[in-house]
DNA sequence: TTGAAAGCGGTACCAA
DNA sequence: TTGGTACCGCTTTCAA
């Protein structure tokens, strides 16, 4: 199990057998095989916590995200996983089901075990944690979350952009009514798209309702929010979704009700998930280049590349849900 | 960062720091505020290379699934994760997109960082690897995979009575031409359930139809699928599939074809997923009961439950995806 | 080509 | 209540 046991089984001393499980050259093939044999017989397997404990590193990555039920979140970290086991890194992933005291300790956990990298793709606020993350003394990624400083990078995405295509191919549609269904709690980046969405219903003069979901995503978070939407008597044309997963839920409700999308209603999401594609009625929706997010991630994480801010931006893509707006709506 | 640094910095030794740390009542209150405040200011984060290394254990479990992206796996994750941290433990995942070396990594990787327990939720074959997880001398819990042995834990499902459940509903639905998509490679567990349902079939006299999907998993892979079939000649009244997720991608393709479900094919998933309620028209599948699994893998990873084998009942959920069969199928 | 020994950053036992 | 120290398993000089 141990090196030591291999060395006594092999008849050398430690620091052959460790020569021989690096492959250094300089072991004498004899040697070489017979260290081999026993190596193979034994199944060892090197403690990596000793091994990184003297090597003061990890050559693994850590990434933490708030939703593990988000395929969004899962694409980026599929992507990123994949350029790191190019470059010979492992990954592995912490959850904080966006409660700050898991991300605290996702922290923790990942910075005591000396990741070489972290990222941090969450969407609730990191603000507290951030003295300890500045004297990590790693490369620490942020995707939509808190403020970028030095050894950090803030990759963000332009929800304003985003948010105004959307609403703008409604209003090109003849909508004049749109409801927003948002998530529940202050998260920053999803501030962002309300504000957005406000911003861009003020200046074309639509008008225009703002809702909070129960929960932070989720289909049945959709699909609540819009019973409550249709109950409250503001009769939207255009519902528009935080995401693809509340768009789904509320395509769910309007379906029970009877109410045809787009006939009746138009629906729209964000981030493009596959489901978007899928679902019936497909979804309009903005989408979110994952690639380019996981790329940038990567980069700054191992090679130094530590652009302060990097802003995506969007892609309108237009499906089944949105269609022109009748002129009385139902509800 | 280290403890010496604190404790040069507090002037006590490193055992003092050590204490204080570790919450130890044995440190007299002065002592302790002034160690307190070195730990603070400094930033001290125990190493938990260190740390681990000395314990010779990590209060950490290892969680190896086949797919992120298929929110089964993600839903069982979540309802372990839940459990352990209750029981203050952390959890990691790993990931194998169905690659066998990628398992065998994943394995190595938790296994040198000494996890407390390793839960192996996928569904490729794990025989070539059983011989290190043998000398491992951890709990190790199979969902789906292996043969159970000493110190392990296989849960199963009952796919056959599952399958059987469904081909049953569907033929006192008046169906009689039934097909199945399935995935495309030597998986164990979806053998189970294209075999079932071959056997299935064959008792009721039904006419039937095997096919593999392209993919593990996804919408795409059954929406591909379903081209083959339909355009095959074969022209069933119901088509079953390997999981919900295929489900999803068969309806988008029968609704492109205009299509009625169930009016002119019915179609069940599996494993239901929230997707299944939420799907237009949702769908009929086969319930696992997850929170079973999840308890049954975190008893035997951390109680030293070591229950061989557990198999796990399945349960038939009727949603609107399946109706009376037509006497002329259209396809 | 090989072995002995000094750490890596902690924990825990024993003494003081 | 504190400090000294051996040791966890491995890597890496330094000598032999």
């Amino acid at each position: 199990m141990r090196l030591e046991d291999v060395a006594s089984k092999a008849k050398v001393s430690v620091s052959t057998v460790s020569r021989v499980v690096n492959g250094f050259e300089s072991v004498k093939p004899s040697t070489r095989k017979r260290v081999m044999a026993a190596l193979e017989q034994m199944n060892y397997r090197p403690n990596l916590q000793a091994r990184e404990l003297v090597a003061g590193k990890s050559n693994t990555l850590g990434v933490i995200v708030s939703n593990l039920e988000n395929p969004f979140f899962v694409e980026i970290f599929h992507l990123l996983e994949e350029q790191a086991h190019k470059a010979g890194f492992e990954v592995l992933v912490g959850n904080t089901n966006y409660q700050p005291d898991r991300l605290a300790t996702c922290i923790d956990m990942f910075l005591g075990r000396r990741v070489s990298g972290l990222a941090i793709i969450v969407s609730e606020q990191v603000d507290p944690e951030l003295k300890q993350l500045a004297q990590a003394g790693i490369p620490i990624a942020f995707y939509d979350a808190a403020i970028p400083g030095k050894r950090r990078t803030g990759i963000h995405f332009d929800y304003g952009k985003g948010m105004s295509l959307l609403v703008r191919h409604l209003y090109d549609l003849g909508h004049r009514r749109m409801a927003y269904i948002g998530y529940p709690l202050q998260l920053g980046p999803t501030e962002d798209r309300r504000d957005a969405f406000l911003a861009a219903t003020n200046k074309l003069g639509v008008q225009q309702r703002y809702l909070a979901g129960r929960e932070h995503s989720g289909y049945a978070a959709g699909r609540e929010a819009t019973r409550h939407l249709l109950d409250s008597g503001f009769a939207p044309t255009a519902i528009l979704c935080v995401n693809d997963l509340f768009a789904v839920g509320v395509l769910r409700e309007l379906r029970s009700r009877n109410i045809a999308v787009p006939g009746d209603i138009s629906v729209t999401g964000f981030d493009n998930i596959e489901i978007a594609e899928f679902s019936g009625p497909s979804i309009t929706t903005i989408n979110i280049p994952r690639e380019r997010i996981a790329t940038t991630i990567f980069r700054s994480l191992t090679a130094g590349d530590q652009r302060a801010q990097v802003m995506i931006d969007p892609d309108l893509i237009v499906r089944e849900s949105t269609g022109i707006a009748h002129k009385k709506p139902r509800a």
